[in-house]
DNA sequence: GTTTATGCAAATTCTTTGCAATACT
DNA sequence: AGTATTGCAAAGAATTTGCATAAAC
């Protein structure tokens, strides 16, 4: 495994993030997680740390691309390790997909998000590609 | 001119929504904006309208499928009066784009949401296809 | 000892609901 | 009258900031 302690904390520094415990923790966290989570998951998952800390270290992360955020409708925002190999560029991001039904949001990180072209003048730095509907669990169940 | 005040009266009730004084103006502001807007924009354009009513309105159309929700990462939802001729399927979306420095938001009308393939069980409904960066306005002037 | 990071508390912003008043049929 | 719509006020939910303490260098 390349991702163990130690290279997460290189990889901070990489981008002029001091590794710090708290930032570590966040990082790894959501590295875990493998898929998206929102400032409140995050706060059940780390019990010891507190909400404002875990915004700063988002924020501060987010700068520094090392993780972005993605908006799927629930009404939060939702935080994903940048798993990209440089910059987390519209390339190497994937589409997402949020269920209207049990409000969780997962990852197809084998879908690429489909490129369009820019009109002139606009330049692009990210994009979000949020498909929405029923996951397999819902729409088995489900069938009204 | 086709979106007369009584077609898109019979827009409305075509989708079983009675068309009152207020839904019209709010359908009717939003068509004018030609781009999305959010709650807070329409109450400044409505300055005899109601937050909570406007909020409500918006609510109706969007289940009756007049308008469309996007989430551009403002914070703040973007309503945007449908124009497929149909209902608001994901084939007849446009993709957006957010200035990340004037924080305004923009279709880009002609550009179809690029489809992606759906993995075994998941059912799409809609797609929310958003990029950001600077708009021409902003990168020309801004060049940090 | 100075700078940086964290924790606590509270302010802000946006969304959503309860209830009373009004308008419609 | 009876139902549906609107306005007001306030509750909820999520994000963001001020300031004091604690940690790092």
């Amino acid at each position: 495994m390349v991702n163990s302690e130690s290279s997460m904390s290189d990889r901070l520094e990489q981008r002029g993030v001091k590794p710090t415990a708290m930032r570590l923790l966040v990082f790894q966290e959501l590295e875990k997680a493998h898929r998206p989570l929102s400032l409140r998951e995050l706060e059940d998952r780390m019990p010891t740390a507190e909400r404002s800390t875990i915004f700063r270290t988002l924020t501060l992360l987010l700068q520094h691309h090392l993780v972005h955020a993605i908006e799927d409708g629930s009404g939060s925002l939702r935080y994903e390790a940048c798993h990209g190999h440089d910059d987390c560029t519209p390339d190497d991001q994937h589409t997402h997909f949020y269920c209207e039904h049990c409000h969780r949001t997962f990852c197809f990180p084998n879908t690429r998000i489909p490129q369009v072209a820019m009109p002139e003048g606009f330049q692009m730095t990210s994009i979000n590609y949020m498909v929405k509907g029923l996951c397999p669990t819902c729409s088995a169940k489900a069938t009204r």
